[in-house]
DNA sequence: TCATCGGTTTGTCCTAGACAAACTGAAAAC
DNA sequence: GTTTTCAGTTTGTCTAGGACAAACCGATGA
């Protein structure tokens, strides 16, 4: 009784500017150009997105983020983009096995989901889980959501747990006042903090002092929570479906808004191979090179901690 | 060489959309309507909005974040606006002194806040912490942002504080398999998170086995997340800025859509006289009602835990 | 091998009109 | 006396097609 009431389902143009992560403007515009997405109307004339059309922008979207051109794919039949899709997921490869995942995900095993977890953090360390196992269980979610295997609230699940997780780990690393002090947060309409709280994690295991400010953040508060703190770094995360143009128009922005003595570090899916693009601001295109970022900063900075005063 | 080149200098619509809040197609609108603000034009036509109306759209934000009409803000001259704004500065009562937390919000004296919550919290227990200091708290936090006393970005990090504050304490008593398993959500659109980790926290405490699914699960999730699982209640939480109405329509939808076996739960200041409202859908309408609900449930459903079967 | 240049692609902004959802306040019903 | 209903108003988001600058492409020249 209560499936049948929609039987247009479907979803608005700023949900699908919110689920895929592309904008309304563009979103209308290649309807416009390319006749894909093609959405319903509803009683009133607004674009209703049918799922096979939002699952697959998403493909779409994903291509685009490798660095596919829009204009070759929206025209693509869907077969063909199928193809491409699975053609490049070979390269990667198997990092680590973590098809265990799935199953218990499936079987709704939470309890058994946590233990497995802290097990492997335990006995890897945390580095290790931080920069292997969890983008491993990462991809291996992002497949089994892109082929079907896995509905969308088990990824949602899985998210939730991990981030747990890691909030624990963090809170049992909790250090005092050591240098440097990071402040870390994503930036309005970027509300992925799993990136986030991986960051944070490597940062406090460093002997980083770190204070989230959780998702979405506006750039106003982040200038405001610097002033008059000893906040040395401000790092920002941003997910493959932030629109790089515009993660770097607020790095801009909020380069020249913050201090020159506080450094501003960028990471995340959305600044891969984007290393060069942004004057003065750190960009670190992997997990990996926060350790490495982290030992420049007290290389160059470390020794002279008297400076803050400079303006 | 690189200040001087923009005497015209300004923000463009985009970049103001990010630092206030407020969407480019209202920004037009109500420029077309109210003839504020009025933005100069570049060479090609396009908004550059000058920062003194930056700072005054940041004030009128701030006090429709109040709950004030846009129509008559926008309306307003600047100077009136500014009284508005100090004049809505009046205490309530004291439930508890809590003026502590002022100055070391104002003081970023953030190891010391820790210190303070986690004391508190070890000295007067969870139960008594979760429903009277944290309340006492968020009342002074909420007023001394309405006064000017606080910033924006101030109350943010309490929040942000608070949170992991609760999430420790959550993840310390998670209990195993305990009855009833308690599924707790936020709907779409509702993103604060605090009155949701309150109410896990009690939970918890009182020994039921809880799932957090974070903020804004789509209504079908929150479906799908029940089917196959043990879940005996979904529980939701609505703040002070949720519309009623809205609230009331996806728990009547919510309440059709899943198994008559499952209770649905909801709290939280939209819900505040309203408790007669929703048929077959427990209304909480303070924390301190959690105990009692669930000493219900226990003493109706406990028992007879044998009849999950049923569809 | 690298820089320069025209042509093409692509995202964002523009205008003005329309409409539903939310809010307001008064009248009606319990 | 409180709560619900109803009409009127406010308010945000959507629609349409046109326009243009910045980014990107491939070819030509140094």
């Amino acid at each position: 009784m209560t499936e049948q009431s929609l039987p247009l389902a479907g979803i608005g143009i700023a949900a699908l500017e919110r689920d895929i992560g592309v904008g309304k403007d563009t979103l209308r515009v290649w309807e416009r150009r390319y006749g894909f997405p093609k959405p319903h109307r509803d009683a009133i004339g607004e674009r209703v997105y049918p799922a096979d059309q939002v699952e697959h922008l998403r493909l779409i979207k994903r291509l685009m983020d490798q660095g596919q051109r829009p204009g070759v794919l929206l025209r693509m039949p869907l077969t063909e983009l199928c193809e491409q899709s699975a053609s490049t997921a070979i390269g990667i490869g198997a990092d680590e096995a973590v098809d265990w995942v799935i199953p218990m995900l499936k079987a709704r095993d939470v309890d058994h989901l946590r233990a497995e977890f802290a097990q492997r953090l335990a006995r890897d360390g945390l580095e290790r889980f931080v920069t292997k196992t969890v983008p491993a269980l990462n991809r291996r979610i992002g497949d089994g959501w892109m082929t079907g295997e896995i509905e969308i609230y088990e990824e949602h699940l899985y998210t939730e747990l991990m981030q747990n997780q890691l909030r624990s780990s963090i809170y049992a690393l909790a250090s005092r006042g050591k240098r440097p002090h990071v402040l870390l947060t994503t930036v309005k309409d970027e509300e992925h903090l799993l990136g986030l709280l991986m960051a944070e994690a490597l940062l406090a295991a460093n002997g980083a002092w770190c204070l989230s400010l959780g998702a979405q953040t506006p750039t106003s508060d982040i200038v405001g929570a610097t002033v008059g703190s000893t906040i040395d770094i401000v790092a920002l995360s941003f997910s493959s479906a932030y629109p790089w143009r515009k993660a770097r128009n607020v790095l801009v922005e909020l380069r020249a808004a913050l201090p020159g003595n506080i450094e501003l570090w960028a990471g995340g899916a959305a600044l891969i191979g984007r290393e060069r693009m942004i004057p003065s601001v750190v960009v670190l295109e992997t997990l990996g090179h926060i350790g490495t970022a982290l030992t420049n900063w007290r290389k160059l900075r470390g020794g002279a901690s008297s400076e803050h005063g400079a303006t």
